[in-house]
DNA sequence: TCAGTCACGATACAAGCGTATAGCTTCCTG
DNA sequence: CAGGAAGCTATACGCTTGTATCGTGACTGA
C-alpha cells in the first residue's frame, strides 16, 4: 500500500498527529518532520513557519468537521454537539481539538463559534420536533450546552478516570462507561426534554444498561 | 508598604501569576525570577527545578481551596463547583486553574478529584434539604458536574465571547453578563431542582435580570 | 537542449530554555 | 567572636527550539 498524500498532506497529518497524542507543546518542527517521513526544511518550504502548519491544521480540522455537519444533524443526539467532530470518523481529530481547546488561536475560536451556531440550528429543529422544551433565550442556550460539550472534551482525562469513557473515541458506544456516562447527561440535562420523551429515553438507556450487565 | 513575604513565596505567587496570565509555557525560570524581583538561581535554591516549583504552585493551590470549602458551601449555588475556588478571594488562582487544567500533572488530578468529592456531599445535603432532586447515581452526577463546571473554567475564553462574563473572576455576580449566565444555567439544569424551588429560582433572576435593564 | 522552477535534504545559526557552578554577603549559633 | 550554614547573584554550559542558507536532482516549457 502507498501513500499518496503529497508532502503538504502529511505535514499537516503528522502534526495533527502529534498535537492530538500529545499536545501542542510536543509537536515540534522536527517531531513532525520525522512522523512525516520528511526532512526538516520541508516545513518552511511548505508552510511557510512552523505557526503557519499549525494554522493550516486549525483550518483542516474546521473543515472536516463542517463537512460532517449534516451526518451529524442525521445521527447525533441534540446535546451532544461534539457529534460533528465525531462524525468525522478520523481519530485524531477529537484528540486535537481537545488539545487545542486550551491554546488560544483565532482558528480554534472561529470553529468554537461555528459550532454554537450549527447548535443552536439544531436545537432549534428538535423543539420543532417536539423532543426539546422551547429556550427563553435560545443562542443562549446552545452556547451554554456547546461549551460544556467542548469542555469535556477539553477535560476528557478526568471524565475518563471517573467515567471509564475516552470521550474521544469516534465510537463512543463502544466504550466500557458509555451508559453509565448517558444516563447521568440524560438526567443532568432532563429540564430540557419534553416529558414524553424524557420517559421514552430513560427507558432505552436502562435497558441499554441491564444489556451491559 | 513592604512586602514581607519569604522569597520562596514570592516565586511561588509569581509562577502562579504568570500562568494565569498567559499559561504554563509562559512561566519560563527567567520570567518567574524577574517577575518575584530576585534572580534565576533562586528558582533551584529553593525549590530544586522548575518542575517543583510548578509541582509547589498547584499544591498551594489545591490548599487555599481546600481552606475555603466550607465558607463555600455556606454562599454559592448547589451546582457550581467553582463556588470553593472563587472564595479564595485571590484573583489569578480561577486563572491559574483554568489554564492548568489542560496540563497533565498529578497535583491538578488530585485537586480536581477533590473538588468532585465535595461536590458529592455538597449535592447530598441540597438533597436532604429539599432543594434539589435525589440522583440514581449520585457520584456520577457530582462528577459530570464538576466537570461541566471546570470545563467552562477551561474555556472561559468562549465563555466570555458569547456571555459576557468573566468566569475566572471573584466576584462574578459583578459581571456583566451575569444574570443571562445564571439564567441560562438555571434553564439547563432544572431538571435537577424540585419545583417548588425552581419556580423560586426564577423569579429571583428574573428580577435581577431586569434591575440590570 | 537547456535554462528555470520546484521539491527536497543536509547543515548551520541565533535565541531561549532549564540547570549547574562559583563566589559573595548575611545571619545565626556555639 | 569565630565559623559555618543559608540566602542570594552572576555567569556559564549544554540542549532544544524555530528558522535560514546552500546544494542537488528532477521535471518543464521555450
Amino acid at each position: 500500500m502507498t501513500d499518496d498524500r503529497t508532502t503538504s498532506a502529511k505535514l499537516r497529518d503528522a502534526c495533527i498527529q502529534l498535537v492530538a497524542e500529545s499536545g501542542t507543546k510536543a509537536a515540534t518542527a522536527r517531531a513532525v518532520a520525522e512522523r512525516a517521513g520528511v526532512s526538516l526544511g520541508l516545513i518552511r518550504h511548505h508552510f511557510g513557519s512552523m505557526g503557519e502548519l499549525l494554522h493550516a491544521c486549525d483550518r483542516h480540522v474546521a473543515e472536516l468537521v463542517r463537512a460532517r455537519k449534516e451526518e451529524a444533524i442525521a445521527a447525533g443526539s441534540a446535546f451532544d454537539a461534539l457529534g460533528m467532530v465525531r462524525a468525522t470518523g478520523s481519530d485524531h481529530i477529537m484528540g486535537y481539538l481537545a488539545m487545542r481547546l486550551g491554546d488560544d488561536a483565532e482558528g480554534i475560536n472561529d470553529l468554537v463559534d461555528v459550532m454554537i451556531a450549527d447548535a443552536e440550528g439544531y436545537l432549534a429543529s428538535s423543539v420543532e420536533a417536539g423532543l426539546t422544551v422551547p429556550s427563553a433565550d435560545e443562542h443562549a442556550r446552545a452556547a451554554m450546552l456547546t461549551i460544556y460539550a467542548l469542555g469535556s472534551l477539553a477535560l476528557h482525562k478526568h471524565l475518563g478516570r471517573h467515567f471509564d469513557v475516552d470521550i474521544r473515541s469516534t465510537e463512543l458506544a463502544d466504550e466500557p462507561g458509555f451508559a453509565r456516562y448517558l444516563m447521568v447527561q440524560m438526567e443532568v440535562f432532563s429540564g430540557l426534554l419534553e416529558p414524553a420523551v424524557r420517559a421514552q429515553y430513560v427507558s432505552a438507556i436502562t435497558q441499554l444498561s441491564e444489556e451491559d450487565a
